[in-house]
DNA sequence: CACCCCGAGTGGTCCGACCACCTCGGTGAC
DNA sequence: GTCACCGAGGTGGTCGGACCACTCGGGGTG
């Protein structure tokens, strides 16, 4: 782990990668290793690339990996910092997942929200305050009260993640931020509203509320699961029938599972 | 109104952020409207810099960050191609998280892999073929045969990978694989076989084998849990003890910056 | 026909320059 | 003494060019 690394096989050429892949490396050991605490302030560019002995070129791709990668943050004129580290810092990615996910990885996907989701809101349940209930029975009331599918979703999405955060776990909260969010969500409801789903998803979304405000997470979870399987079991029959839609790739379906 | 006009001066630049990151939106989009499929060839880094009017340079930052989320994947003397876009490829980075994350952060973490572990593991217990159950069969065997940490700690993650794969969600499947995989469990499991864990970990893969091959979801479910959740409560247990910093390696580069 | 070699094309790396922006200290007015 | 202003230096952001390492396919060789 030191610099010279001592492998017991093959020579002095220690190069595994790319030198962008090892720079990436070795500043991502720097912090697990705590020589580089949350929100510190990394030496220049310039200094980097000299200390690992690369062009500054090399280097500012590796910066630019860990910045999309949520790990350090660049601010122009000022110097590069490390990232609280919070789980919404390195979940932020988990959206492009989403984004670029179809077909049966679209249904895989919300199956895993559902799982989540459903618990994430029996721990609502048990946990949430009173501020944070009135606040989610805020955002049900304005879902209620209009008629926009922009702000429909708007509200849909801050319901979900109002009862997310009163989950107590910000890294579950990150990643159902990810997986709820984008286009994601806004491709599904294209088409969705078409149909008399408006109101199926507010009697969904009011025995969640209900179920958050008698303080019952059984009742909670299965409200929530039953409001994302939902959504699964529209998107799943959607893939199988025409599915007329142009986001759904033509890809060859193969539903057909093992025989005998 | 993507159709941007080019000229540097003059004017509002719609210009959100870097050159660089919208070359990454760019691109992303592409790939998202299906413009780009999986496995195809992109142009080469120098035509797709012209394409978007920036430098090579700026278009390289691009190609890495891509490659880093694993939306792409640049082949030495070949050429750039999109990648399958499996949930493989895309959620690569979430190890990165596991890698990255401390204190608190670890246990939510442990947390989300109790929910989606015990979730799968139920999943497999309905689904599971002979096969697959031999081969989960096979890695406790091999677990209970050996002393070697490594040998162990190998076999255990291949048992629950099995297990995770048998489920028939590979985007769940790979999640969990972050967050199983590297330091993340090594670091778990130093320190942790100092007590008498071994054996209770064997009672306990041993009692998920037995659920899974009785095909009953729900003592899978919960074999799955208590066996995640007894990582989880030790590792709780040890931040709120004296919890000696395990991240403390001796500083193998302590950049002295030059005197005035 | 099989094999080898080589050159064009590609990503990987490096360099140097310039620009846009932030920070901080000094300076002056009040 | 206080505070607003402003300039210089340092920082990340961008650019263009050059060269290297590697891949691949076609043409020559046996």
């Amino acid at each position: 782990m030191d610099k010279a690394d001592e492998s017991p096989r093959s020579g002095p050429a220690v190069a595994k990668g790319t030198v962008t892949q090892r720079a990436i490396e070795r500043i991502k050991a720097m912090i697990a290793e705590g020589l580089l605490e949350p929100g510190q302030r990394l030496p220049t560019e310039r200094d980097l690339a000299a200390q690992l002995g690369i062009s500054r070129s090399s280097m500012r791709e590796a910066i630019r990996a860990l910045t999309v990668l949520g790990v350090v943050e660049a601010r122009h004129g000022s110097g590069i910092y490390v990232t609280q580290l919070q789980a919404g810092d390195l979940l932020e990615t988990f959206g492009v997942v989403a984004d670029l996910s179809r077909g049966p990885r679209l249904v895989e996907l919300l199956e895993v929200r559902r799982i989540l989701e459903s618990t994430a809101t029996a721990l609502a349940a048990a946990r949430i305050t009173p501020e944070q209930l009135a606040a989610v029975e805020g955002h049900l009331t304005a879902m209620n009260a209009t008629d926009d599918p922009e702000e429909i979703l708007a509200h849909d999405l801050a319901f979900h993640r109002e009862i997310a955060a009163a989950a107590g776990n910000e890294t579950m909260a990150a990643i159902l931020e990810g997986l709820s969010s984008r286009t994601f969500r806004a491709r599904v409801w294209r088409g969705y509203r078409e149909e008399d789903a408006f109101a199926r998803t507010r009697r969904e979304h009011a025995a969640i509320h209900r179920a958050l405000a008698a303080r019952d997470p059984e009742a909670a979870r299965a409200a929530a699961a039953a409001h994302v399987g939902e959504v699964e079991e529209w998107l799943r029959a959607q893939r199988s029938a025409g599915a007329p839609s142009s986001a759904v790739a033509p890809a060859p379906v193969r539903p057909a599972p093992e025989g005998p």
